[in-house]
DNA sequence: ATGAAAGCGCTAACAG
DNA sequence: CTGTTAGCGCTTTCAT
């Protein structure tokens, strides 16, 4: 087993620019007490002889590791992955969170958790005395379990809470899914639906009750009832023909649905099939996510699309400032969600209304 | 900015312990000039004080970096990232590789490359020297790249070839595409299809070449003309909408159809469509790769599943057996790829054939 | 503004 | 079998 060293290191610049290693090291991590002449000339070195930092010797000394790590709930993700249903969630973070990492210098590593497991802590504390990470990244729904927000903020690690409102510490960011389930209910209201239903997701998931807030509260402004038009659900398949067959078996049936995720909305579509309703034509739905399967089922989804990639960028962002000190904003950043009009949707047909000219809403 | 150092290092676990560092290093890296009672003891203070290796100070002293770079088309990689369409081919790497690292003490970083850049190789030395990787592994279309592959060959950094037979010097590993061709070619014929298109894939992958080679191979088995039933496409949607046109528009046309990708295949079906054929009635289909797409779509597609996890996780695998100087497989290692029999495929309809009672099969 | 010295946590090489 | 010594490449003091 050859000992593999670095192939150009910080000696080799200091020596070919004649300067000391420091001047070298200043240079690298752009401080500003070196003069441009002696700037220029060890960063010319640098470019000629291709020196690249390595990371493991910066970190051995220095404070940073410029790793950032991106916690995923391991059960989900591999379930997900097994299923090969592309879910697109591991996609987006890394379109996000990599490209915006790369162009900071930093590195991004998505990492596996066991949540529901009581090794949390461990599991975790691992990962960190392994990897030194100079940021976190949490997503739903551990964005807030404490055991792993206890420990970040005794280490003093900064990190960012997707999908929660910070009250555990971290930086938030939210996607707006109270907006978003407000969007879809206006989308509905403004085409002349009255009965709309609405399928919950995950309660383990914060967003799940925003998103309801978001429906009750736009239903109530626009003078509808919400009575017995909200059921539950946990964001799968079968959870939605269960939550689709209760909404529509009311009389009189609901106009329209909103689902907490894009299976539930396939779940229903079906469901409404099985029952012998064309959708959008009998009834529209709506779902959440807009995941790569809204553009493959028939009708189309017209769905609320999670700017997941978005956010994780801006994760990636914020701790990078709060790593460097600099001031962060003040409550959670919010990242809008965005409705995305496809073939579900339609003005109910069976109302007098004037917008029923056409069936389908481009 | 507080300088973050290891919370229990080697030393805490060796004063716990009342040995020496390099015992407890030794303990750590399972050599075996250890006594068990020794052995017990150090391990007893590790797991007592929850001691884990820092992979940077690892990296540091000794050869290995216990990471492994998982290289991939930046461009195509983005395109599908901001398609949102979920090709999965991202989750099923990370599925199988980085399942595999964390099984042998090891962590897969992803990590996209300008392939077609002249930078290649200032881009990947950069990394290199970043991380020290102890393994890379190589994704089609670049897994032959000689500038790649040069650079590795030349720092001694055993690597894996994704979709290569291997003459570069790497570890060859291919999902049986040839095979994978012969199996759809077989499975129309047995079902009575005689006029069986082939739409190729992109001519940059070797592999595409292999999967016409299978399928002129089973024609010609099967006594089958293949003349003026290959159609030029790149794995694109449109490209396929161009390749079933050119086929479909044949006189007698073809009644089954081959394509190299799902993207493909799902033109195919709209071509079908447009020309008022219905799948699988009128026309079978059969797409390769079984992104989740296939799931979706109606109907559902009979497809060759890429077992890219599986793939993933023998490549890491081989690599960390070529770390540790065990002798490794002679050619190049074939993860068969199979068939799922969907909605898309079915006996021809217009011949005397005996087996044309179902229309659809399971 | 630049340089010299002292480690960071760990392992390879060599003793005993 | 176990311990000691000398770095790995870099950044942090602290001098100059």
């Amino acid at each position: 087993m050859a000992r593999r060293r670095q192939a150009v290191t910080i000696k080799h610049v200091a020596a070919d620019a004649g300067v000391s290693l420091q001047t070298v090291s200043r240079v690298i991590n752009k401080e500003s007490n070196v003069r441009p002449a002696m700037k220029d000339r060890v960063q010319a070195s640098i470019d000629k002889l291709g020196y690249v930092p390595s990371i493991a010797a910066q970190r051995m000394s220095g404070s940073r590791s410029y790793l950032i790590l991106a916690l995923n709930d391991r059960e989900r993700t591999i379930a997900d992955w097994r299923a090969r249903q592309g879910t697109d969630w591991v996609d987006q973070m890394l379109f996000g969170g990599m490209l915006k990492c790369a162009e900071l210098g930093y590195r991004l590593i998505f990492e596996l958790v066991d949540t529901h497991n009581d090794h949390v802590e461990r599991e975790l504390q691992a990962a960190i005395s392994a990897l030194q990470p100079d940021g976190v990244i949490l997503t739903p729904p551990h964005s807030d379990n404490p055991l792993i927000t206890g420990l970040l903020r005794k280490q003093k690690i900064p990190f960012a809470q997707i999908g929660s409102t910070g009250e555990s510490g971290g930086i938030p960011l939210i996607m707006g899914d109270e907006g978003a389930a407000r969007t879809a209910t206006r989308h509905l209201t403004e085409m002349g639906h009255e009965r709309i239903g609405f399928i919950k997701g995950d309660a383990e998931y914060a967003l799940s009750s925003w998103r309801e807030t978001g429906w009750i509260a736009e239903m109530k402004e626009a003078g509808l009832p919400t009575d017995g038009l909200c059921a539950e659900g946990d964001f799968t398949y079968d959870s939605g023909l269960r939550a689709a067959r209760q909404l529509l078996a009311r009389d009189p049936r609901p106009t329209a649905i909103i689902a907490s995720s894009d299976h539930m909305a396939m779940a229903t579509v079906d469901v409404a099939r099985e029952m012998g309703l064309e959708v959008p034509r009998d009834l529209s739905v709506v779902s959440f996510d807009n995941t790569p399967m809204t553009l493959f089922t028939r009708p189309a989804l017209t769905a609320i699309d999670q700017p997941v990639a978005q956010t994780a960028a801006l994760a990636v962002e914020l701790i990078v400032a709060a790593q460097r000190g600099e001031k962060l904003p003040e409550g959670p950043t919010i990242v809008p969600a965005t409705l995305i009009e496809r073939e579900s949707t339609a003005p109910p047909a069976r109302r007098t209304d004037t917008r029923r000219a056409s069936a389908t809403s481009q």
